[in-house]
DNA sequence: GTCTGTTTAGACCAATCGGTTCAGTTTCGA
DNA sequence: TCGAAACTGAACCGATTGGTCTAAACAGAC
């Protein structure tokens, strides 16, 4: 995590600085909070902030990158290989659902949506730490499976979008959109049991 | 709520200013685009804007609906119904992708999933004239195909979603993070001819 | 030509913003 | 205990914002 910022200078309260802007970024968006409410929120004065970044959209920036790369962890880790296919999936997919539709993760997704037209490097770095890292690890499984016999894959990364695709259709949109407010189990299980049914009538073995 | 809205007043240049208002929001967004800049866009005074409009959420709204209505119509027609199966929803995703990866859809979503949280109606809205829409024209033909027994599905909508969830696969994604400047043509086929692949070996008869 | 409603340019307002400055206080290692 | 570095709080700045107001110019129907 500690690679070394180029101008950022760390004092005593970085870290008190980085919570408070954290708070505010996510509840308000980058032009919604101002740097008075993140001092504020932070405990700090403005001037202690800007000692530690030259500006807001740095600022903001850090913010949002130390978020992308948390997410990762908190994503789901992919150990259970010796579960069957099917339940290895269903496994998975809930897993990531109930990541995808926190209230967390959803307004990580508008904010790096919305801000990537002004910091493009935003969006790659998100899209590396969300949606990439979900396809590494799928792929990385279904390698396996394949060597087992277990799936057949020709295409093993489109496989892995696809997977992630199916597993995402109806509810994350909805979600997103405001359509719909908590996902109802059975509306889940619905979109997930009909990912993985169509997942394995092309890849099964 | 169909019609005429409630407390708009018209007058001789109202369409200048939501043509206006358009241009500058598409581009800058809801906080970016200033009230200023919209009149000096639209060639009207700033009275007059706020003659039409009360406020600048309002006028953002408008326009915002105006854009998810015309992006209905700029969405394929599904008139086809004599082509195979196959050719049939290579043309429609081919089409639909067109659309998608499209500078000013990409715009739209943007703008619609940043401000969705301010105004939640216009998420809906969006939804409704977009996904839905798709959603709906698929599961007309998918009902008929069924009938012609050329497909097998037992959840009609739920296969419209995956459909679209599978062609949108990949490609969207890392459009909407700047991955992606314009897809390679065999990147699209790749994608499409993958998810059709995929959706008949679930679906097809 | 007159009359009525629309439109105009721009001055104006209060609020807010990001960012700076500085004199004074706190912290903490040596 | 001393002194440098970190931190504070608030005043301050220039720019920009959404929104109002006014007095004059303009439009079209009669």
């Amino acid at each position: 995590m500690d690679g070394n910022a180029p101008e950022i200078k760390r004092g005593r309260k970085y870290a008190q600085v980085v919570a408070g802007a954290r708070k505010v970024f996510l509840a308000e968006g980058f032009e919604g909070a101002s740097v008075d409410h993140i001092a504020r929120e932070a405990g700090v004065s403005k001037a202690t902030l800007y000692s530690y970044f030259p500006d807001k959209r740095i600022l903001f920036f850090e913010v949002a990158k130390e978020e992308c790369a948390s997410q990762a962890d908190r994503a789901l880790q992919v150990d259970r290989t010796d579960l069957p296919v099917r339940e290895m999936l269903s496994h998975m997919a809930h897993s990531m659902m109930e990541f995808l539709t926190s209230d967390f993760a959803q307004r990580i997704f508008r904010i790096c949506v919305a801000e990537s037209d002004r910091f493009p490097e935003l969006g790659q770095e998100f899209y590396m730490s969300g949606p990439q890292l979900m396809e590494d690890r799928l792929s990385d499984y279904f390698s396996h499976a394949v060597a087992r016999g277990e799936l057949k894959i020709d295409d093993v990364r489109l496989a892995a979008q696809q997977f992630e695709a199916l597993m995402k259709a109806d509810i994350f949109v909805k979600k997103v959109f405001n359509i719909l407010d908590k996902p109802e189990p059975e509306q889940v299980d619905r979109v997930i049991d009909g990912a993985i049914e169509t997942f394995l009538a092309r890849y099964g073995a």
